[in-house]
DNA sequence: GCCGTTTTCGGCCCGACTGTTTTCAGTCG
């Protein structure tokens, strides 16, 4: 059975090829769209085609459903297998070099016969690109570079690497004499999980001083590009940074431009142009009928992004909500939720100590969490079968329970200490402590940390028995995968959010960033079933209970609210909660 | 190829930068 992912690549590399042939560019267009769409779903493509609800998902029309539907039965699609004859699929390949496009590739193609990422580098080493038209040898040598970036770097970015580079680049900006405001914009200022490249947007009369000393900021490796209003440069990391310099006048719409999506910018646009405006990066613009610009009419400029939005009769969409997947909607029908925010957070549910494999001990993370505001934390180490983490035996978890007690008693209220374990799922689908010893904690998180490669039916199993146990409270990290390096396990995710609706488990957004799991779809989804979920640190040491941002930021993406999450709740209702299971 | 409080046909967002031109096409976001 075919993955979301390899149907989503599948569609993406039909959109490129049937743009290198020259297609209708809505054609290909919607190709495009239907991959990206489906790279996000929640839910395997086969359980919409069960439902009857796969022409329901947007940008999937009667067309690219038989696709599905073909491509899931018979694992082949012969327009597919048609089109790789007519052009080699290999250039979709060719078309991933900055610079190359599809004109490019097709003529690399037509006049060199180049179909591989390798014999367009020999063309290249061979100066064969120059003379072709409108190439010279300054195209020649930025597609060499190019290619050996790529081989270089594996794609995009996981964000906790990402963010804390970029705000350093905007920090050091700031600096510059004239930079009034600054901001992170594009999919880090929405949150993705991860990255492609970084945008900054800094408001200022005059961009020269600004640009000047962005090409020179510590660790570039290269200045991709350098103008008026837009310079790029890539740093020793293969991250590529844009910064972009406009008038504070044009904050507003330029912030809201450059923030994305770009599907949702399109619906922005296409309810501007409904109300008889063009809109771009820097003004409202007015225009009749058939679009074209009305002379000496008067544009509207927004200086703050809320103006955007209120000019267009919306409330300010928060920008991890800002992907076209009902947040326009939700908007124009004064639906909005009304998202998580660290306020909400009053707990952490999720943290390890030296009792196990963490860096601090219990005291120790108790203080920091106080300093973080926490009203109550909960300590759970790892259990007796994770041997390479330390974790603890029957003998030792009683052991733990004591020095918990007495340190409540010591805290004197200042923050209240809940007793858990992060219980290993065994790969016998078994849980690691029996039932007797389950029913003595506070808080039992249940989660995959071994044969983590089982087929779906196993890990599925594994899951269920661990969501049908009434002492599991939480399954951590569902999906065990690591970003970017470590794909989720594969589950019958269906059967595994249904019973833990039924069963009313909580699961846990992890905030580590290279986890985030749940990852934002799927939080979505187990809000609509109802499904409580938790926003855990997973801290082995006191800096990472800051990585909380992380899993705000997934949950916000998630639309996820305060009443959805167990650890916004104050400690009495949460202690309602955690004792009406269990029994 | 998708989609519909104008539409089942005829629409489908916008501009900067680059390198090659000698006024613009291609690429990118």
């Amino acid at each position: 059975m075919l993955s979301n992912q390899q149907i989503a690549t599948i569609f993406s590399n039909i959109a490129d090829m049937l743009e290198i042939m020259g297609e209708s560019k809505f054609r290909f267009l919607s190709y495009r769209r239907a991959s990206e769409t489906i790279s996000e779903l929640p839910r395997d493509l086969a359980a919409y085609v069960e439902d009857g609800t796969l022409e329901e998902i947007p940008g999937v029309g009667k067309a690219i459903a038989d696709k599905i539907r073909e491509l899931l039965h018979t694992g082949q699609l012969a327009y597919y297998e048609k089109l790789k004859t007519q052009v080699p699929e290999t250039l979709v390949e060719v078309m991933k070099v900055n610079g190359v496009g599809p004109k490019k590739a097709k003529l690399f193609w037509d006049q060199l016969g180049v179909t591989t990422l390798t014999a367009l580098q020999e063309a290249a080493a061979a100066g064969k690109l120059r003379d072709l038209p409108s190439m010279g040898a300054k195209s020649e040598a930025k597609i060499l570079e190019s290619i050996a970036a790529l081989s270089r770097q594996t794609g995009r970015f996981p964000i906790g690497r990402v963010r804390p580079t970029a705000e350093a680049v905007l920090k050091e900006l700031m600096t510059v004499e004239g930079a009034l405001e600054g901001t992170l914009a594009g999919s880090l200022r929405r949150g993705k999980t991860t990255i492609g490249d970084v945008d900054i947007l800094i408001a200022s009369e005059s961009s020269a001083p600004l640009m000047e000393r962005f090409v020179n900021v510590p660790r570039v490796a290269r200045v991709l590009g350098k103008g008026e209003t837009k310079s790029s440069i890539e740093t020793d990391s293969g991250l590529q940074i844009d910064l972009r310099v406009l008038k504070p006048s044009q904050w507003g719409t330029a912030l809201q431009y450059f923030t994305g999506s770009k599907e949702h910018n399109i619906r922005i646009r296409e309810l501007a142009l409904a109300k008889g405006y063009s809109l771009n990066e820097s003004a409202f613009t007015p225009v009749d009928a058939d679009g074209s610009i009305i002379p000496d009419a008067p544009k509207v400029t927004c200086a703050r992004e809320e103006e955007v939005y209120e000019f267009l009769g919306l409330p300010w969409i928060p920008p991890e909500l800002r992907e076209d997947s009902g947040e326009i909607e939700a908007a124009l029908q004064g639906k909005l939720p009304n998202l998580i925010t660290r306020a909400d957070i009053v707990a952490d549910l999720h943290m390890h100590t030296t009792w196990s494999d963490g860096t601090l001990s219990i005291r120790g993370m108790a203080e920091q969490a106080i300093q973080r505001g926490h009203r109550y934390i909960c300590i759970t180490d790892h259990s007796r079968s994770l041997g390479v983490a330390n974790g603890l035996s029957i003998e030792r978890l009683m052991q733990q329970h004591e020095e918990i007690q007495q340190l409540n008693e010591e805290f004197e209220g200042r923050i209240t200490i809940l007793h858990g374990t992060e219980m290993d799922i065994k790969a016998d689908a078994t849980l690691d402590f029996p039932d007797d010893v389950l029913a003595q904690l506070d808080f039992v998180i249940a989660s995959l940390h071994v044969s983590l490669g089982q087929p779906r039916a196993q890990i599925t199993d594994r899951l269920l028995a661990a969501i049908h146990n009434p002492h599991v409270d939480l399954i951590g990290h569902p999906s065990a995968r690591y970003v970017p390096d470590r794909e989720p396990v594969d589950a019958d995710w269906d059967a595994v959010f249904d019973a833990a609706a039924k069963t009313g488990v909580a699961l846990e957004i992890n905030s580590n960033p290279r986890r985030l799991d749940l990852d934002a779809p799927y939080a979505r989804r187990a809000i609509e079933l109802g499904i409580p979920l938790c926003i855990n640190t997973d801290a082995h040491s006191p800096t990472m209970l800051d990585d909380l941002t992380y899993g705000l930021t997934v949950a916000r993406r998630g639309w996820v609210t305060a009443q959805h999450v167990l650890n916004a709740k104050p400690l009495p209702e949460f202690l309602t909660w955690a004792r009406a299971r269990g029994t």
